[in-house]
RNA sequence: GGGCCUGUAGCUCAGUUGGUAGAGCACCGCGCUUACACCGCGGACGUCGUCGGUUCGAGUCCGGCCGGGCCCACCA
């Protein structure tokens, strides 16, 4: 309690009239971390719930998704903390490889320097300034949000720490052969300068030309006709396969033919690989250009000539085509076989999938290159088997079959990258051809105390895939690989959360160097995957749609609560969400209607003092709510645990509105007027409400929930207060089925009376003198003071004149309307719901009247078809009798 | 080419083991009823893509078709 937490410190009628957002979530995010609440305590003796951020890109700021992810990470958190956890939630940040690097060049570029300029030394120095600059946004941004971080323990990628186990781990996987270096086709960006993962290599269709391409003689019995799209890979050539059943290249088999352009002889080899259906039954093989090609060379012992330089130009091939990109010697190459007769003249368009890098959109180059892999056999399979066998629980269940389609069949991971900013790979080779791998704490024999290699020694210019160093955050955050307190008790972690799109290369890369290092214990027990977050039509958001949020602006206009709980109402487990503006306009209403509701609360005097009123001093409708509170609070446990985070707080939602607010403050104000004991009861109850209700929804809402309940109970902050699980003093669960009965029969005749009102034309506000008769036939009789309070009713004095009845099911109510009652109004309204009843009725009739549904329908569903059948009959009755009773107009 | 998901009110989406269709927003009336016009009260709105099957009964299960979307993929 200091001058930290001015909110405690003020009285009940301080708090203002009107909820202004920023005004609540300024000042207490900074009073919560400096009372320390969401820093983990590993001494604390209470059982660890720990999460680890996934951690942002350095580059740029959030965007909304990170606002859904870091919402639903809070949400699980702070719940997790208020159940009395040791909470940690890890926060931190991703150098991002190739993405910062491109970021910092361009801002190199406007001042007309490239990085080769500065060298790499000089360059990595400036990502490192660049990223202090940028990183400070983030940061600022998850304290906007409310993220519930534990700030002391904030890393990033590049850090010292992290960098140790990148070379632990590298080295360990080397000695156990599971990294080797090779030559492999990999997609390269001739742009960017760099090997694209898979999954950085977005295919479309592209219009390009099959060209059919004559080898051999052209009249000759060699002749072949192969087709390509890639016509310039041709000079690189150094085979034609076909399939080995095929009897139209038989006798070519095993023979040399000359290579156009180029004189090579090149011979004819029979793979299986080759579909003797697609085209010509003939292929021509580059094995440095195409992976597939590669995998036939390796199999004839074909050499592979790379005709192309880092940029796509084409090299080496003592032809005229030397130095043209390669799209310039496409069409060259082309245009010089056309001349020799080996290609048509037509042209034939042919759409087909052309690999782009996803970062410029280039088309990328096959190409043949030295990389480093990661063999992912035993890996990914260990990966599989930990979510097969239950260790690891994918939710929603409906992702693991993309779990499996993954794992099941990996590719080796190549993970070197031919850039400055990143980890550099920790291989050194020496003069006479030698290959080291050091671990962190190791050196090359003969260096130098400062780490100067040997004479003739370099290391290896590449640095890793950034996925290399994310995959290992889980433990690498807490310390590993020193022995520390916080991975012995952190690790595993108890639940992943993030979108479906990272699953395969973040998860799945975790999940396998998790088990690897951390001798078979997953990395996390849960995989809690949501979608994507789009536009209001649910469109993909995108810079050049114009369509894309900023997750900031919308706090700035409805608060961040109000960003959080509408990302909260759209979480269902792993599907996509549309959002709109209008959405986080109604969230902001829900915290205006919860600041209100709470406000009512306090100027009635709610109470959370003392033990509540025993149920025998509880009014029904104190019962009815308590009993709802009961439901809804096991509803929202379950539902938070579930990960049901739409589910949950839209329950939360309608609770507070619909229950709390129309209809408990309404029957409240009664009791609360009437003052003495009732009054005490009602403000004991409405101060539980209330605290319940706080305590529930402040993991999706912190800030105003802080506020509202610290006013409420005069309690320390709501972050650290307990998590409800049930609610003491009210009936055990299922509740209290009578009083929530009673209330629901009061709710029905009040709305009843009141759209019989709205019907006449009266108005809302406008009190009436009514007689209300046969309340205790539907159970109502000690509920006529609320009926008439609700229902705007008075009580009809001497010289009433009922001018027009209503009969709801058993009650009567005749209103003295002083003729104002609109006859024909009334009929259509009685017309049409005497339709609906006749409906129902028949329905239920037909049913009931059908053997075959007697004999096999469960009898608790013909039970309640007979009680629809009693029901329906009553209320044709009843709206018959009534429309008999109106005066013919 | 293979695989997955999806089609419910004008829009965006919920609909638990098959048993009389829901929400938010938008819409139409009326209203400053002493917490709240960022509000209240009342109202209207769907042959659950389509065809067929299973069943006493299907939005919910099965199959075909049509319409969207996604992932994977080496088809030259």
């Amino acid at each position: 309690m200091s001058e930290t937490t001015p909110a405690l410190q003020r009285p009940a009628t301080n708090l203002p009239p009107k909820y202004t957002p920023a005004e609540v979530e300024g000042p207490l995010y900074q009073s919560w971390v400096d009372r320390g609440y969401f820093t983990a305590r590993p001494d604390s003796g209470r059982e660890p719930f720990s999460i680890v951020i996934p951690p942002p890109n350095v580059t740029g700021s959030l965007h909304i998704g990170h606002a859904l992810d870091h919402t639903i990470q809070d949400i699980v958190i702070r719940r997790q903390r208020m159940m009395g956890r040791d909470a940690l939630w890890l926060p931190g940040m991703d150098h991002a490889g190739i993405a910062t690097q491109n970021v910092v060049e361009r801002e190199l570029r406007k001042d007309g320097i490239t990085r080769h300029d500065l060298g790499r030394e000089a360059f990595v120095a400036k990502v490192w300034e660049w990223k202090e600059h940028s990183g400070g946004q983030i940061l600022g941004q998850m304290r906007r949000l409310g993220d519930s971080v534990d700030w002391s323990r904030e890393r990033f990628t590049m850090d010292a720490g992290l960098s140790r186990a990148v070379q632990t781990i590298f080295k360990r996987l080397y000695d156990d052969q599971l990294i080797y270096r090779a030559e492999r086709i990999i997609n390269w960006c001739p742009r960017c300068h760099t090997a694209l993962s898979d999954i950085k290599v977005d295919h479309h269709d592209d219009e390009g030309e099959l060209v059919q391409l004559v080898y051999g003689e052209p009249d000759g019995e060699d002749r072949v006709v192969v087709a390509t799209t890639r016509i310039e890979t041709m000079l690189g050539d150094t085979a034609i396969a076909v399939h080995p059943g095929d009897e139209r290249y038989r006798h070519l088999v095993g023979r040399k033919i000359e290579l156009p352009l180029v004189g090579r002889m090149i011979p004819v080899v029979a793979d299986d690989h080759v579909d003797p259906e697609f085209g010509t039954g003939a292929v021509k093989v580059t094995p440095a250009h195409d992976p597939n090609d590669f995998e036939i060379g390796q199999r004839h012992g074909t050499a592979a000539i790379n005709i192309m330089t880092p940029e796509g130009i084409i090299t080496g091939t003592g032809t005229p085509f030397d130095g043209m990109d390669r799209f310039e010697a496409r069409e060259a190459v082309r245009e010089a076989l056309r001349a020799q007769g080996r290609v048509g003249d037509e042209r034939r368009p042919y759409v087909h999938a052309v690999g782009h890098c996803s970062r410029c959109d280039t088309v990328v180059e096959p190409r043949l290159s030295l990389q480093w892999f990661v063999s992912v056999g035993p890996l990914a399979k260990a990966a599989g088997d930990a979510v097969r066998d239950g260790r690891v629980r994918i939710h929603p269940k409906e992702m693991e079959p993309r779990w499996f389609g993954w794992v099941d069949d990996m590719h080796d991971w190549c993970i070197s990258r031919q850039l400055w900013w990143g980890h550099r790979i920790p291989v050194w080779y020496g003069p006479g051809g030698e290959v080291v791998c050091l671990g962190p704490d190791e050196s090359l024999p003969g260096s130098a105390a400062d780490g100067t290699p040997p004479e003739g020694w370099s290391q290896d210019l590449d640095v890793l895939d950034t996925w290399f160093s994310s995959a290992l955050w889980p433990f690498s955050t807490l310390g590993w690989p020193e022995d520390t307190a916080e991975v012995e008790r952190y690790y595993p972690t108890s639940v992943l959360v993030t979108g479906y799109d990272i699953l395969f290369f973040w998860v799945a890369r975790m999940m396998m160097f998790g088990l690897y290092a951390m001798d078979g214990v997953q990395p996390f027990d849960t995989v809690a995957l949501h979608g994507l977050v789009r536009d209001r039509f649910g469109k993909k958001m995108s810079k050049s749609r114009g369509n894309v949020v900023d997750p900031v602006e919308w706090m700035d206009r409805y608060g961040a609560d109000a960003l959080r709980f509408t990302l909260a109402r759209g979480a269902n487990p792993g599907s996509d969400q549309a959002i709109s503006e209008e959405w986080a306009a109604g969230s902001r209403n829900f915290c205006t209607k919860l600041w209100n509701a709470a406000r009512f609360a306090l100027l009635n005097g709610a109470t959370v003092e003392g033990d509540l009123p025993p149920v025998s001093e509880q009014s029904v409708v104190d019962r009815w709510i308590l009993s709802r509170l009961a439901t809804i609070t096991a509803q929202a446990d379950a539902g938070y645990a579930d990960f049901q985070f739409a589910k949950t707080t839209e329950a939360l939602y309608h609770f507070v509105w619909d229950e709390v607010c129309d209809w408990y403050l309404e029957l409240a104000k009664l009791p609360l007027a009437a003052g003495g004991r009732p009054a005490e009861v009602t403000r004991r109850v409405l101060g539980e409400v209330l605290d319940v209700v706080l305590r529930l929804l402040h993991p999706a809402i912190p800030f105003v929930t802080d506020a509202l309940w610290t006013q409420l109970t005069g309690g320390e902050s709501v972050v650290v207060a307990a998590w409800p699980t049930a609610v003491p003093g009210a009936a055990e669960a299922p509740g209290d089925p009578a009083a929530e009965s009673e209330v629901a029969a009061l709710q029905r005749l009040v709305t009843e009376v009141r759209r019989f009102r709205a019907e006449q034309g009266l108005k809302p506000g406008q009190t009436v003198a009514g007689r209300i008769t046969g309340l205790g036939r539907t159970g109502l009789a000690a509920h006529e003071g609320e009926v008439r309070a609700l229902a705007r009713l008075d009580d009809a004095g001497d010289g009433f004149a009922a001018s027009a009845t209503l009969r709801a099911g058993e009650v009567t109510v005749e209103l003295d309307l002083r003729g104002a009652i609109d006859v024909e109004a009334e009929r259509k309204r009685l017309e049409k719901d005497l339709g609906t009843a006749q409906k129902e009725r028949a329905q239920a009739q037909a049913k009931l009247s059908n053997e075959q549904f007697l004999a096999k329908a469960p009898d608790e569903v013909v039970a309640k078809i007979r009680e629809r059948l009693v029901v329906a009959e009553a209320e044709v009755a009843r709206l018959e009798s009534a429309l008999g009773g109106l005066p013919v107009g």
